[in-house]
DNA sequence: CAAACACCTGCAAACAACTTGCAAGTCGCT
DNA sequence: AGCGACTTGCAAGTTGTTTGCAGGTGTTTG
């Protein structure tokens, strides 16, 4: 568990001209446990301790942490986005599409490739943003 | 334009135990003219040429086409899957987060990215499936 | 070549995911 | 404490995609 201390202060919310609410932490909150969700998964999580959270300041909030540079959102899969506390936002995702897992490698596995897509084509690559799709060792077998 | 006689032919289906009925060439042949496109963007395309096509028999023809192998999907941007011919399906998509513009790169600049993933993870990476994201040379002047 | 069957299509309604308008509520400054 | 601006909850509205159904139409068979 992550605690809150050595993580970028929630208190840049102020400094942006936000304002600090109980829904506004918990969805921040909630992401960073998470992991990376979905804003459905989000709402999920934060109902257990505020159940009265409507759907719609969940998206509303995401969008707005993710304005301020608290998180960040990926495509993972066929559906909608996943959000990701930015600090989490290290390694790439591997998802197979068979069980739908998501895996993680080191982000410096697509320097070269990363590096070529630039000299050959000027195209500079984000890899955090979408997902790696293939299939896992598991499923291979 | 491509001529229909080196293309696979549209006649897979009926090996598959399809009809070939005059909607289905039309979505097909507009896959093929697009290069890529969302399933609106093929309705739009067929019902130039022939305007009573339902938007939902665009949506089945291509989860039927796409079951015989005649086009693939991708992800290329936040919304839906876009659709390929299977046999353009040989490059890999490079997704302009800023103007949106899609770019191609030969497959095999991802060979050495596909390697390592394999050795060290056991994925087995399809990048015809999923965009890869960032910032076109234009847009990083 | 016509009949028959199973597959297709068009239409409308159903869905799922997400967004928006608005009135009431709450944070943070003074 | 009081006030203004930002936020929330609720409900309705969008957008993109799927499904049920009845009638239509490729294909095969005789």
């Amino acid at each position: 568990m992550a605690t809150a201390g050595d993580l970028p202060k929630i208190h840049e919310l102020r400094e942006k001209g936000l304002r600090l609410t109980p829904q506004r932490e918990l969805v921040l909150q909630a992401v960073r446990e998470l992991g990376h969700a979905t804003p459905e998964e989000v709402a999920e999580r934060v109902k257990l301790t505020h159940p009265g959270i409507n759907l719609s300041t969940v998206y509303r909030n995401l969008e707005t942490l993710e304005n301020v540079g608290l998180v960040q959102h990926t495509h993972l899969g066929h559906g909608g986005a996943t959000y990701h506390a930015a600090e989490e936002l290290t390694h790439l995702h591997l998802v197979c599409g068979k069980c739908g897992s998501v895996g993680d490698a080191p982000i410096n596995s697509a320097a070269t490739f990363v590096n070529e897509l630039f000299d050959n084509y000027g195209f500079k690559t984000d890899v955090t943003h979408f997902a790696i799709y293939g299939t896992c060792s598991d499923c291979s077998e």
